[in-house]
DNA sequence: CGTGTAAGGAATTCTGACACG
DNA sequence: CGTGTAAGGAATTCTGACACG
């Protein structure tokens, strides 16, 4: 389901190359990790690697906390905005399931 | 014009990156590079950098290589794929033109 | 809390070259 | 021609820690 194809989605940027992009030293970078903002893979040896979503976000965080916002408040913010977007997903696939029920494809047996 | 947000085309991703992304070795990477098949950009301090296209690209080509086509004609090949482009565009201009000339906007003065 | 920095080590990347076929 | 490899050096990245505020 998930295809992970997507340039935007792969994980495949260094910290350095992340650093350039974002304007944010390494050590923000690691340290927003820690506080659970931002998720890199890791490659083979253990160096992080980000994707291009991973890069927007990194600039989002680093425009809050020029506004003074809190990593822990960031957090927060982040955690709210994903609830609200599985809860989303979830009324679709109700919805769908009842129109199925009604006019779909038969159950088999 | 030319948008280069555009995630393919972004020249972010590492030789070794690249390298697990193709299954390709360095030395072959660097070697298609001489032999001006691909053309990464450098980092502050000389690192190669390639895009996903690239990636593509080296795919298409260690597939060419596989049926034992030598670097020279895949150049070849390359070359003459872009001159197809560059015809095409030069065409669509054309014609964008002649419509322009007819119902267009006014030249001013 | 958020970030800088020095520390030490391991992994990465670079270039030019020799090797083989 | 296309690729592997050893060589030496420079730059990158990692972690854990101390510092400051």
């Amino acid at each position: 389901m998930e295809q992970d194809t997507s340039y935007k989605e792969r994980k495949v940027i260094t910290i350095g190359v992340v650093s350039e992009l974002t304007g944010l030293s390494e050590r923000q970078i690691r340290y927003y990790e820690e506080r659970k903002l931002i998720f890199p893979e890791r490659s083979h040896r253990g160096n992080r690697k980000y994707s291009f979503a991973d890069v927007e976000l990194l600039i989002d965080i680093a425009n809050k906390r020029e506004e003074g916002v809190q990593t822990f408040e960031i957090r927060q913010e982040m955690l709210k905005e994903k609830r609200k977007e599985e809860d989303k997903k979830i009324r679709k696939e109700l919805m769908r399931g009842q129109i199925n029920a009604r006019f779909g494809v038969q159950k088999d047996s």
